[in-house]
Parts: structure tokens; C-alpha cells; sequence
RNA sequence: CGGAGUGUAGCUCAGGUGGCAGAGCACGUGCCUUGGGAGCACGGGGUCGCAGGUUCAAGUCCUGCCACUCCGACCA
């Protein structure tokens, strides 16, 4: 391709609404352009590296047998009536009306789609298993879009669901799918990891995330070094056991006037108690309107999906100030001795002896309080948050944190749907049993992101081989010199006869415009005829390394060769 | 959805106290130049986000709305 007659509109300045660097340097670089709030428009070069990943995706998709599809976007409410979504899925779902007034969901994922298409058409074990994918524009309108690609309104994803005769069988699916991301994500050259996720309001038995490690990325991840487990984590189990303090003596239970001291800081800091022998009482408020209190040490924080998960809840949040008055509960000295709400502890709590809570009274507190003396709650829960230093779940070392890019999320859905939507099938033993499901998503849009937020420099993107939109830039730095254009174009040419995806740069601009143009795009090899020429000499530069290699203009076939082989 | 900020040329931005709409870059033409976003000259380009109000006069002051960004909540 010759760029004088491409399109990548390349910026000196970065646009004001950027922030990170995946979104500045797509822009910058004349990759996509916005046109509102997370809606990008992708312009060649976007589309290119779009298809690219698209294309191994495909690749090591249709390999593992799964079967592509394309699914409508636009989707009947009935459908999302039967799963019960319709309502659930709330403010995210767009919402169209056709002219009779039929309502209809922009697709923000396809299960119920899906599960519709199989359940009219797959009747008996024989025609089990299937894996069926489709790549597709989605929609969700998200409360705040961001950074770019990362996080739109509008975005490619490719999107599985298998369908399996057992739960043994759709393991295996499952199991398939796993080492199929790997594939892909090892392929595209990004460095990531697999974490046990939360299955979230989606249900099923269990779920795995694949995270590009970013800093500042929205997925906290806790890992480790050592066995190599990793988890989301809203999804970490917190190993208490190893975490608890030595045994002491029951003391007598104290009520101490602590006059305007409610945060945990400033309780240890007033009772010159260490903040793990303060247990914090929070209410939560449950998407039922019932109200709990859950108990939690002092020096750790709760996890909200571990709330939901256990209450069965849809959504929770800590009570406001004026629930809690409605409640006749003190804000800022909660505490479980004489609540009449259900009381549940977190498991830092089990086992802690002499602690301090707050007393259900303005500005005072009990100390020396013990379970189960004093209390008793209804349950110890694994409700803590997972962090850094915390003990590995699996070979008891420190966790480590980091935090990362959700770029595919695989889940074994169970029943879910093919209970709801009635999508049976008829077994050996003749009778009628539900399908099976899981499901499978990859962020394709989001994946050019990540790649970006994982391989740039301050001069640009340095985008992996796999998935650059060309593997070569020729620059001809000054096109008006006949020897130089002419062996360019030489060069050019011979390019495209072995195949190799090629962008020549010969417009009638500066050198210097032009090399700050090839860094922004960030191709990964590029060939640089100017001067040297001359002595029959031009230059070969790697975008990753920044190294400069001078080539002998009679090597030239060799160097092709060679580019074109890796 | 709560909090904050921004909105003026294609882009990045400047335009105290109200008084002729600006710069750099980009773009067009010509000259010159060609190894890291060259130089000179001339030129084109504006619904100052939108609507209303105050005023002799509004980019500037007031009210409302819209859009975009950031922090948070949210994110099958």
C-alpha cells in the first residue's frame, strides 16, 4: 500500500479527551477517531489490526471445532422476557422500537439468541455437542464509557455458547475453550493471565477471566509466584486460618465512652488497640429492601460479590444514613450486641478474642467483646476481600496483586438458560433433559487496546507481529531523488510479490515527518532508503528494539526472504 | 446515577474588569529544502456547544439545556 494513497490521519498533539495510553496513540496514530461517547469509528489502518485479531480468534476457534454464525443484533423482548433479563439487565440494555411498536434489545450478548436457535432445531443426543461462535458488533449502554476502546458503548466481541448432552460433557467444552484462549492470547503476543473469576449475576458452576496485565487496569487480580493460582479478587478465597491472632483470655465485656471516634483509624488510634482487634459492623441493604449487618475485622475490607453471591441478591448496598435512622441504628458505632437485624460474620472474625465494636450508641464503644459470649452471629462467611500478602489459597505463600484488562471471560453456565428458555433434548434413555450451556467471550475491540497499553513508548505503538496492520514500512526519504524512488518502488514491489504486507511511505514530506509518522503507526519493521544510497547502502530498523541495521542493496532479496519466513 | 471539570478555526489552546475573533500547528499557492514533525511569502477557514435573559453592546455577565472528559457508584 503507498501512503499517498492510505488514509491515517496522524496527530503532533494529543487529543483532550485522552487519557490513557491505548486511546492517544490510536487516535494520534490515525487508527480509529470517536464520534460520541464510546462509539469509534475505525479507519483502515484500525480495521486492519481489528481483522487481524479477528483472524486468529477464527483461527484457533473453528480448530477446536466450534462452528461460526452470525446471529440478528436486533433481538425480540419476548426472548428476554422468558430468561427474565428483559428486567434485570436494567439501564445497560439498549432498547429499540420497531413502527408497531414491538420492542427489541441491541444485543448485548446472545444467550438467549442462541439458546432460541438451538432448542428449535436440536432434539436428540446425536445432534450433541455443538459450540456455536459468531464475531459481532455489541451493544451495552454502559453508565460511563472510557478510555478509549477499553470500555465503549459499541464494541466487537466474539462470543461462544456451547451445548452438551451432561454437565461431565460440558466440562469438557469448557475445558476445550480454556486451552483455546491460551492459544489465542499466546498467539497475540499479550502478557496475561488466567484467573478464577466470579461468575456474577450470570450464574453457572464456575468461570474463568483472562486479564492483560496493565497498570491501572479495572480487573484486580490476586496471584502467585509460586503454584501459579491467580483469581479475581472478588472471587479469591481468603484463607483466614493463616491470618488469625494467637488465643487469649476472655475479658470482661467494657462499654468505654469514645466521644466522636468511629472510623477504625481512629478507634485503634484512641484505644491504642492494634485495627485487627476492631471488627467493623456494616449494614447492607439487599435488592429485597432486608437489611443485614456483616461483621469484619478492622484491617480488612468487604467484598460486595462475595455479599451477593452468599444472600443470593442481585445487587446490595451499604445502608445510607437515613436507612440506618429508618433502622433506629447509630451511624458510626454499629455493632452487633443488641441489633435486631441478622448479624453475619466475615471469617476474620471467628476465633478473634477481646475485640472492640461499636455500641449502638452515640460515642461509645464495647471492648473486650467475645464470641460466643457476647454474640453470636448467624454464620462465619468468607466475605473478605482478597489482597496483596494474603495467603495462597492452594500452597499457603503470599499473594501477590496486580491489576489488569478483562480481554475474555469462559463460563460454565449449567441449566441457567436452557431451563428457562425449555432448550431439551432427548437422551439414550429417552427422556427429555436440559442442554448443558457455557459460554465464551473475547473482547475483540478491547483486545486492540490492550495491545496497545502493553506495547507502546513514548514515540508510539509497537504493535506484536501478529497483529500489526502491516509487517513492513518502507520510507523513501526523499521521494524527489530519483535513485532513492527508485529503489523504493524496486523494493516495494518485490515486497509484494513474496506477499508480505507492506505499507510505502512516498509522500513528498520531511524525513523527519516521516519517521515520526512510522513511530506512531509502529510497524514492526521498517527500511529506510535515503542517503547511503549512494553507496548502495539502506537500512533495516526493528520498532520494538529501535536497532539500526545498515543492508547492502544486493542483500535485498535475502532480507525479504527472511521477513517474510518469521 | 452522585461529585468535579471542559466546550472559541481541522487539532492544541489564548482571549483580566462587557467594546472589530486570536496564536501555533494543520490546510491551499509559490519559492526553497530533504536522515528525526525545516524555512520564507501570500491565502482560505468561525452558528465562540444550544436556547433564553440582562445591556446601547455578550466569546466574556445571568438562567436553563446539551455534549465531552475525569473521580466514584455501576459494569450478564
Amino acid at each position: 500500500m503507498k501512503a499517498s494513497q492510505y488514509f491515517f490521519p496522524t496527530l503532533k498533539e494529543s487529543p483532550a479527551e485522552a487519557e490513557v495510553p491505548s486511546h492517544i496513540y490510536l487516535v494520534r496514530a490515525g487508527y480509529i477517531r470517536q464520534l460520541a461517547a464510546g462509539l469509534y469509528e475505525y479507519l483502515p489502518l484500525g480495521f486492519r489490526v481489528l481483522k487481524k485479531i479477528e483472524n486468529i480468534v477464527r483461527k484457533h476457534m473453528d480448530q477446536a471445532g466450534a462452528l461460526e454464525v452470525l446471529l440478528p443484533i436486533l433481538a425480540p423482548s419476548e426472548l428476554w422476557q422468558e430468561t427474565g433479563r428483559w428486567d434485570v439487565y436494567g439501564k445497560e440494555l439498549f432498547r429499540v422500537e420497531d413502527r408497531k411498536g414491538r420492542l427489541f434489545a441491541l444485543g448485548p450478548t446472545h444467550e438467549e439468541t442462541i439458546t432460541d436457535m438451538v432448542r428449535k432445531n436440536i432434539r436428540s443426543y446425536k445432534d450433541l455437542p455443538k459450540n456455536f461462535y459468531q464475531i459481532q458488533t455489541k451493544f451495552r449502554d454502559e453508565a460511563r464509557p472510557r478510555y478509549g476502546l477499553i470500555r465503549g458503548r459499541e464494541f466487537i466481541m466474539k462470543d461462544a455458547y456451547s451445548f452438551d448432552v451432561s454437565e461431565e460433557m460440558a466440562v469438557r467444552s469448557y475445558e476445550i475453550m480454556k486451552q483455546t484462549y491460551k492459544k489465542i492470547f499466546d498467539e497475540l503476543g499479550l502478557d496475561y493471565l488466567m484467573v478464577e473469576a466470579d461468575t456474577g449475576a450470570i450464574g453457572g458452576k464456575y468461570s474463568h477471566e483472562f486479564v492483560v496485565k496493565v497498570p491501572n487496569g479495572e480487573a484486580h487480580i490476586v496471584y502467585c509466584e509460586k503454584c501459579g493460582y491467580a483469581a479475581n479478587v472478588e472471587a479469591a478465597k481468603y484463607e483466614f486460618e493463616l491470618d488469625r491472632l494467637p488465643p487469649e483470655d476472655e475479658k470482661p465485656l467494657e462499654k468505654v465512652h469514645t466521644p466522636s471516634v468511629s472510623s477504625v483509624e481512629d478507634v485503634a488510634k484512641f484505644l491504642g488497640v492494634d485495627p485487627k482487634k476492631i471488627v467493623k459492623t456494616l449494614v447492607y441493604i439487599l435488592d429485597d429492601g432486608t437489611a443485614v449487618a456483616v461483621l469484619i475485622r478492622g484491617d480488612r475490607e468487604i467484598n460486595e460479590t462475595k455479599l451477593i453471591n452468599y444472600f443470593n441478591a442481585l445487587d446490595c448496598h451499604l445502608a445510607s444514613s437515613e436507612e440506618l435512622e429508618e433502622l433506629g441504628i447509630v451511624e458510626g458505632f454499629v455493632g452487633p450486641i443488641g441489633l435486631d437485624i441478622p448479624v453475619y460474620a466475615d471469617v476474620s472474625v471467628k476465633d478473634l478474642h477481646n475485640f472492640v465494636v461499636g455500641a449502638n450508641e452515640k460515642d461509645y464503644h464495647f471492648i473486650n467483646v467475645n464470641i460466643p459470649r457476647d454474640f453470636k452471629p448467624v454464620e462465619f462467611v468468607d466475605f473478605s476481600t482478597a489482597r496483596e500478602g494474603d495467603p495462597c489459597p492452594v500452597c499457603r505463600s503470599p499473594l501477590k496483586e496486580t491489576t489488569g484488562l478483562e480481554v475474555g471471560h469462559i463460563f460454565l453456565l449449567g441449566t441457567k438458560y436452557s431451563d428457562a428458555m425449555k432448550a431439551y433434548f432427548v437422551d439414550k434413555d429417552g427422556k427429555e433433559k436440559p442442554i448443558v450451556m457455557g459460554c465464551y467471550g473475547i473482547g475483540i475491540s478491547r483486545l486492540m487496546a490492550a495491545a496497545v497499553e502493553q506495547n507502546h513508548d513514548k514515540n508510539g505503538i509497537i504493535w506484536p507481529e501478529s497483529i500489526a496492520p502491516f509487517k513492513l514500512h518502507i520510507l523513501a526519504l526523499n521521494i524527489k531523488d530519483n535513485q532513492i524512488k527508485n529503489v523504493a518502488e524496486e523494493i516495494y514491489n518485490k515486497s509484494k510479490e513474496k506477499g508480505i504486507e507492506v505499507l510505502y511511505d512516498d509522500r513528498d514530506i520531511s524525513p523527519g515527518a516521516k519517521f515520526k509518522d512510522a513511530d506512531l503507526i509502529g510497524i514492526p519493521y521498517r527500511i529506510v532508503i535515503g542517503k547511503k544510497i549512494k553507496e548502495g547502502r539502506i537500512e533495516l530498523q526493528e520498532r520494538s528494539t529501535g536497532e539500526k541495521e545498515e543492508i547492502d542493496l544486493e542483500n535485498i532479496d535475502g532480507l525479504l526472504e527472511k521477513l517474510k519466513q518469521d
